[in-house]
DNA sequence: AAAATTCATCGCATTATTACGATTATAAAA
DNA sequence: TTTTATAATCGTAATAATGCGATGAATTTT
């Protein structure tokens, strides 16, 4: 076993999904929060604020980047990483709409 | 290796990545949803509504458990799992939070 | 051209996750 | 008391994730 069955699961709930496992690493969410206090779209200085390898901060990057919350974008050797401002307001779409539908219909039971 | 250095990371960023964690898979989500739906707290439903096995609909419980976001009573032989509102009110806010820093120091770049 | 910088990828070891059947524990029903 | 129902847990197999050093590819710098 140990393949999760997606074609269970309806197309939203398999991206929330992919949304969610992108930002379940406190390194990730540390990068996002070094991406948004850079605007500017830094890209390696994040190695520096991090207490991780380059090879590690690079795997997250990829997989942020394979969520789609962030794109980088080639800067001569360098390469220049910013969120993905559309993906992430889908992002958050997707997570409001699923935390609302519960304060919505709330009827608080135990 | 193979160990999160989550000591290297703030609690808060350790907290938003759990809960992160927590909806990580589309089997929980559709849990989540099916606890929404069914607002009066239904247990052992959520087997008959999800293509997957008991043991494995319980393990989701437990991490959705774990996690905080939903909490279990004992009902005779029965367990009636709901949402729990003040963690799903924390989870959104730190997600929140995290998203809105983004759109407020917007700047745009690559 | 040679050396240095930047970053991705490979390989590896360790640990975690996913899924299920089987078993166990508890409570309800017969 | 015995059977049935409910749900957690154990054990197992397969796959994914975490982290790092080493290597590679590309671009700058010297």
């Amino acid at each position: 076993m140990g393949l999760t069955k997606s074609e269970e699961f309806t197309v939203k709930d398999n991206k929330l999904a992919k949304y969610a496992k992108a930002l379940s690493h406190p390194a990730r969410i540390a990068i996002l929060r070094i991406l948004i206090k850079r605007q500017s779209c830094i890209c390696g200085d994040i190695v520096e604020e991090l207490p991780l390898s380059q090879s590690t901060v690079s795997q997250h990057l990829k997989e942020l980047k394979d969520a789609g919350l962030i794109k980088g974008e080639i800067e001569g050797a360098k390469v220049c990483y910013c969120i993905d401002e559309t993906e992430l307001n889908q992002a958050k779409s997707y997570i409001d709409e699923l935390f609302s539908s519960y304060f919505l219909s709330k009827t608080s039971c135990c």
